[in-house]
DNA sequence: TAGATTGTTAATCGATTAACAATC
DNA sequence: TAGATTGTTAATCGATTAACAATC
C-alpha cells in the first residue's frame, strides 16, 4: 500500500464522519468482487457529489487513478487505517438499561474495532449478568477496571440524574474519551473528550423540518 | 406574548440543534423559579459563546431586555413553539428490539410532544406485548396504521438487511419522516424527509480524535 | 486516440464570531 | 448614572462546490 505522504490530521469532522458511509460502500464492492470503485460511483450511491467524495478520501492518503477509479481493496485498507478501525479499542458501557443492552450488541462497533469488554450497573439484580459475552459489574468496579484494563471509551447510558456523578468517577480514573447518549452536558476537565449523542436534537430537527 | 415579527423559518440545521439544550438550561431555571435569565449566563453554563446563544435565541421570536436578559417563562414558549414541541407528533417505532425498547422509553420524546403510539414487529413472539402501553402489532398491520391514524414520524429501528424494504412500505402508505436509525443508506422520494442517526459515524469521530 | 476520472487550486457559500450602538 | 446585556451589521472562518489541467 503506498501512502505517499502522510496527510497531517488535517481531516474536517464532517469528513471524519462520512467515511463510514464509504466504507460501507466499498465493503460491499469487495463482496461482489469488484476491483476497482471511482467517487462518481461512490457518491451516486450515497447521494453525494463527486468532487466531495474525491477531497474526503483523499484525506486518507489513497491515491486514484484517473479514468478508472480508486482500487477497493486499498481503499478499504486506507479508510480501515485512517480511522484507527483496524486496531481494538477497548470500551465498556455504564448503564445496562434497554439502550446499553442494545449498543453492546450494535454489530458495527464489534466489526470496527470495538472491544467492549464489560458493563456495570447499579441495580443488584443485573450485577453478574452475561449479554452477549459481556459481563455485568457493580459501579464500585468501575475505577478499577478502567486503570487496570486500560479502558479508552466509556459508553454512558445511565439516567440523567446520574451522568455527572459516574462521570466524575470516569475522569477521575483517568478515561480518555466518553460516549455520552445522556441529555446532560457533562462537565470534564479540557484533556477528556466528550461527544455526545443527542437524540434531543435529531427530534428537534424533525419536528421543525416537518 | 410578543411575537412581532415572524423571523421566516431561517434558523440553520446547527442553530435547531442547539435549541434543545437551551430549553433544559431554561426548564432548570424556571424549576428553580427564576424570572429571568440571559444569554450570557446560558451560554457558560453550556460552554458556548454568548453571541451565539443570542444569535439562535433571536430565531424563535423572542426578545430580551438588554442589561436584564430573557423572561424565562416566556423564553420557554418561545422555543417550545418554535420546535413545534408544544403539539402531539404521532409516531410509531419499527422493530422492537433493545433499541427499539429503549426509544420507547425515552423520556425526552414524551416530554416534548412525540406521541408514540404503536410499535411493530416481525416475530411472533413479540406481537401483542405491551412496551409501556405502547402494542406491538405485526407488519402486516403497519401500512393501514400510518394511513388512518395520521403518523408523522416512524422510527425505523429493523437489522439494516430489512431497512429499505419496511422503508417501501412505509413511503407507500405516504408517511412523512423517517428517523433511521439502521446503517443504511435509504432510498425515498424527495418529499419525505429522512433523518439519519449515524453511530458509525460517531464512533469515527471518536476513533480518529483519540 | 478520445473521454472519463483524478487531484489541485480557486470561488462560493454559509455559519460563527466580532464590533458596537441602543437600552434599561 | 454606570455598566451589563441585547440585537444588528460587518468580518472572519471553514466547508462545500466549481473549474480545469493532468492522466491513463
Amino acid at each position: 500500500m503506498k501512502n505517499k505522504k502522510f496527510s497531517q490530521i488535517d481531516a474536517s469532522i464532517p469528513t471524519i464522519r462520512r467515511l463510514p458511509s464509504y466504507l460501507n460502500v466499498i465493503r460491499r464492492a469487495l463482496e461482489k468482487d469488484l476491483k476497482v470503485i471511482s467517487g462518481t460511483v461512490i457518491a451516486s450511491e450515497l447521494e453525494l457529489e463527486p468532487i466531495q467524495v474525491r477531497k474526503d478520501l483523499a484525506v486518507t492518503g489513497i491515491v486514484g487513478k484517473p479514468r478508472v477509479g480508486y482500487d477497493v481493496k486499498e481503499l478499504k485498507t486506507a479508510i480501515e487505517s485512517f480511522l484507527n478501525w483496524d486496531k481494538k479499542h477497548k470500551a465498556i458501557v455504564i448503564g445496562t438499561g434497554n439502550l446499553g443492552t442494545a449498543l453492546i450488541g450494535y454489530p458495527g462497533f464489534r466489526q470496527n474495532g470495538m472491544d467492549i469488554i464489560a458493563s456495570f450497573d447499579s441495580s443488584p439484580e443485573k450485577v453478574g449478568k452475561n449479554i452477549l459475552n459481556v459481563q455485568t459489574y457493580d459501579m464500585s468496579k468501575l475505577s478499577e477496571m478502567i486503570k487496570n484494563e486500560s479502558i479508552e471509551i466509556a459508553i454512558l447510558t445511565v439516567p440523567s440524574e446520574f451522568a455527572q456523578e459516574v462521570t466524575n468517577t470516569l475522569v477521575d480514573a483517568g478515561i480518555s474519551a466518553i460516549w455520552n447518549f445522556t441529555n446532560e452536558k457533562l462537565k470534564v476537565p479540557s484533556e477528556v473528550l466528550v461527544l455526545r449523542e443527542d437524540l434531543s436534537s435529531s427530534y428537534a430537527v424533525l419536528s421543525v423540518c416537518k
